[in-house]
Formats: C-alpha cells, structure tokens, sequence
DNA sequence: TTAAATTAGTTGCAATATCATCCTATATAG
DNA sequence: CTATATAGGATGATATTGCAACTAATTTAA
C-alpha cells in the first residue's frame, strides 16, 4: 500500500497539481547517487564528472570558461577541479601570456580513465531513460532547454 | 559569444550527444537558488518546503511516512522537520499509541503561510515552464515521472 | 606612470542531502 | 518473562553547491 511517489497524494487536497519541480528535485537526487556508485571504481564523485568530460572533450579551457559552459558557479569548479587534480586526472598550467589563468588539461592518467566513465555515463543514461522512446526523449530534451533557458534568463535580467 | 549552454558544444567530439542529467543537475541548482530566495520572507529554505507542503495536504504523518512519499532520506526528513519545527510551522507529537513515532501537524502559524507559499511556488513554476504549452508540459511531467520510476526501481531491486 | 577598476581564482561559511551508526520503544522468540 | 530483533528517529561524518569576501594579476583611466 501507499507506493511511494509524488503525486499530489490524497487529490482532494486543494492541489497545487503536480509540478517540475518536485520531479526534478528527485530526479537529482537519485541519479547523484547511482552516478556516485558508478564512479566510485575511478575515485570521482558526483560532483566532478561534469568537469572531467568538459575538459575532456576540448582543448585546454580556463575554471571560468568551465563555470560559464557548465552553469556552475566559480567555486565549485575550483573545488571539483581541485579534486580531479588531487586525483591525478586533471593538469593545471598557469597560461603564461596572462598568469590570472589556469589552462586545464587531463593527464594521461585522466585520458586513461575517460572512456570509462563515458560507459558508466552512458550505463546510467539507458537505464534512467528506459520507456522512453528516441521521440519522446527528444521532446524531453526540448523541454529541460526550455525550462533551463527561462531559469538562466531570470539571472540575466537580474545582473 | 559562447553562449553558456550545456551542448555537447564542439560537435565533433565523440559525443556523449546531450544528456538529461545535465539538465536535471542545472536546473535543480538553479531552482534552488529561486526558490530559496522566494522563500526567503518566510524563512523557509529550499530544503523545507516539500515538506511543510506535504504535511499541509493531509492529516497528521509520520516522518517516515514523509520520507517514503517525498523520496527522500530519513535523516533529510529529520533535519527539515527540525528546523520547521524552530521556526514554529510544525509540531511533533508523539503517537500515544506508539511512541517511537512522532505525528506531525501544522501550527497555527504554519496553516497562515501555507498560502503564501503556495503562491511562492506558483510564481516559480509558472516563470519556469514559460514556453511549454500544456500539452508540451503534459508530456514533459510524464517523461519525468517515467524516468523517476526507472530511478526508484533499481534501488528497490537492491533492497 | 600611478591609481582605480576589472578579472580569474581561492577560501570560509552555510544549506542541502546521504550514509552509517546509535538510541529508544515496540514486537517477537525462546 | 526475558532476550533478541525490528522500527522510527536522531546524530555525526562527509559530499556537493552557492554566496560573499578576499588575493593576485592585468587592464583602463587620470
């Protein structure tokens, strides 16, 4: 009885219906932990994944041009970096024409592990998008752009 | 220039192609944020509301109750209900039946902001899906609900 | 050229969230 | 009836994240 979940629960409630937000919410939170599990073979948590296949798939990139592609802020690519560094898997070189600036670029340890964690990635993604079909998760996609593209525009205005 | 964005960005690389983990990690965070501060009045955290809502829309509820209904972790629960707790939204009585169980119910004071709240959360739900029609957010929510089962079945699997 | 403003990155602090462990109360076995 | 198991919560440790304040380097203005 009472499968967990998140609808609106007892209808009748004066019903603020179901909302984004609520799935999103727990979406996030469950996908952390599987993704945490997944990785936890290559030490990289949650947290610096993003950051490892965002320097992985381009040339050497600087923390803020990380921040700015990834919506993150400043601090917390400096302390994911910090960790992939800690690890072995990410190189910082101060970039000599302007020493404010950190090129980043993976090490052959980090370029070594990459594939990998495309795979567990990649794992995660067919099993979380399962029942969805190439159409429906297209339309998916559009709909976090959109909904992403409003929240992101909400900051603009507000700068 | 380079807009800040989450595609896969140099096409070209072997690509991941676009993920909705990505988009579900940003939008959560930056909900977070909008939320919080629309909260903020009330001095509710981003990390309470689901719960003063939850226990706005039925009778009296057990936090594990909660727990399972809201996906969440036992110890999150605590931690919410103790500081809506502080802040004089939510009482704890325990079950005189049972006492290892704590029956939670809105204060007075917690029954006055509900609305305000709910208003709060209008506000952002309605900036965020601006630009899905109802169809289009129809079906965003069914996708999301899909991919949450997917989540919440491979943990009962390892139970 | 020197002073002020801007930029990239770092650090401290606080909030959210999970896991592991512990405590207390109830239920079950012997 | 006592001993063990189980269940709901509480607590401590740890991870991710953002904001604010700070440092260091470069650029712009005077």
């Amino acid at each position: 009885m009472s499968e967990p979940g998140l609808s609106d629960g007892d209808g009748a409630a004066a019903g603020a219906a179901d909302s984004h937000g609520q799935y999103i919410s727990a979406i996030y939170r469950h996908m952390q932990v599987v993704i945490a599990a997944e990785l936890a073979p290559y030490r990289i948590g949650s947290g610096q994944y993003i950051f490892l296949m965002a320097i992985a798939s381009g040339r050497a990139v600087t923390q803020k041009a990380l921040s700015a592609r990834l919506l993150v802020d400043k601090a917390t690519t400096a302390k994911a970096i910090a960790k992939l560094e800690a690890e072995g898997y990410v190189r910082r070189d101060p970039d000599p024409a302007d020493n404010r600036y950190q090129l980043l670029e993976l090490t052959d340890e980090g370029r070594q592990i990459v594939p990998y964690v495309k795979e567990a990635l990649a794992r995660v993604k067919a099993r979380t998008r399962k029942g969805l079909s190439d159409e429906a998760y297209d339309s998916f996609i559009q709909s976090l752009k959109i909904v992403l593209r409003n929240l992101t525009e909400l900051e603009e205005i507000r700068e």
